[in-house]
DNA sequence: CACGATTTGACAACGGTTGTCATGACGATT
DNA sequence: AATCGTCATGACAACCGTTGTCAAATCGTG
């Protein structure tokens, strides 16, 4: 049994952020959004506390084309994303026949410990061209 | 109409790596395998040599888990692969559906300029567990 | 050849992320 | 409420893949 993480100011006000938020957001952007609210929090402290979130899968993680890692509180249960590309927000999306597909290409090429990442990207309506 | 690039024994170099490779390797790696059979090729060179064959669409380009871009020349036209995270080797996939799933979901949503990303990582036949 | 334009490569710089470690905060126990 | 061992914090440096710089080398055209 693990101990419980403590319950500290940082670790509130981060998870405060990521419910705030309906998008994909990197450490970064909620390091500064921290800042403005003046809830500041040391940036090694974002970094660890979106780590802990992410490893107990209380938050997803994604990767974008610059390779920055984004996070986001989601729903429960294995999904995917469409992402907006400018402004972060996301849909969750479920495609559970991909997801039989991608396990039968794995299985017929004797595959082990197989993982998918599937993700869209485009541009959403309020954002402009 | 864009120059021609110039035929180089260092491009020639890493075209011909990529060619011998059946999986999916980093820039860093291609250098080493450069440097170990003695046609040594500057590290810049090769990033910049990647660079221009991705952007011209001759070779894939894919980030893995650590955030490092790896690299294949695959046949031509959209696909997706199955990749062996322990040595790389790669299968090519198809999946019509799945194209046409990505695109419905990303129109429905009211998203342009849609993109999407879907690999399927494991561990292959003939590496240890 | 000779020449101009492109490419190379050693090196520095960059940007996101992780490591370090002295200081401070949490919370279980008195 | 005060004590105390432990864990968390944050300023800073280090890391690592990648990109920028620019003088020198190379290409290929004439
Ligand atoms: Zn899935
Ligand atoms: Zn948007
Ligand atoms: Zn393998
Ligand atoms: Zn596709």
């Amino acid at each position: 049994m693990v101990d419980a993480p403590r319950n500290t100011r940082q670790r509130r006000a981060v998870v405060a952020i990521l419910e705030d938020l309906d998008g994909f957001a990197s450490a970064q952007e909620i390091h500064d959004i921290l800042k403005r609210r003046g809830e500041s929090v040391g940036l090694s402290t974002v970094y660890r506390s979106l780590q802990v979130l992410a490893d107990a899968a209380e938050v997803d993680a994604l990767r974008n084309d610059d390779g920055e890692v984004l996070y986001r509180q989601c729903s429960a249960g294995h999904h995917h994303h469409l992402v907006c590309r400018s402004c972060g927000r996301t849909v969750e999306i479920e495609g559970p026949s991909v997801e039989r597909w991608a396990d039968k290409i794995a299985d017929e090429n004797g595959f082990r410990d197989v993982a998918h990442t599937l993700e869209i990207f485009g541009t959403c309506s309020s954002c402009p061209a």
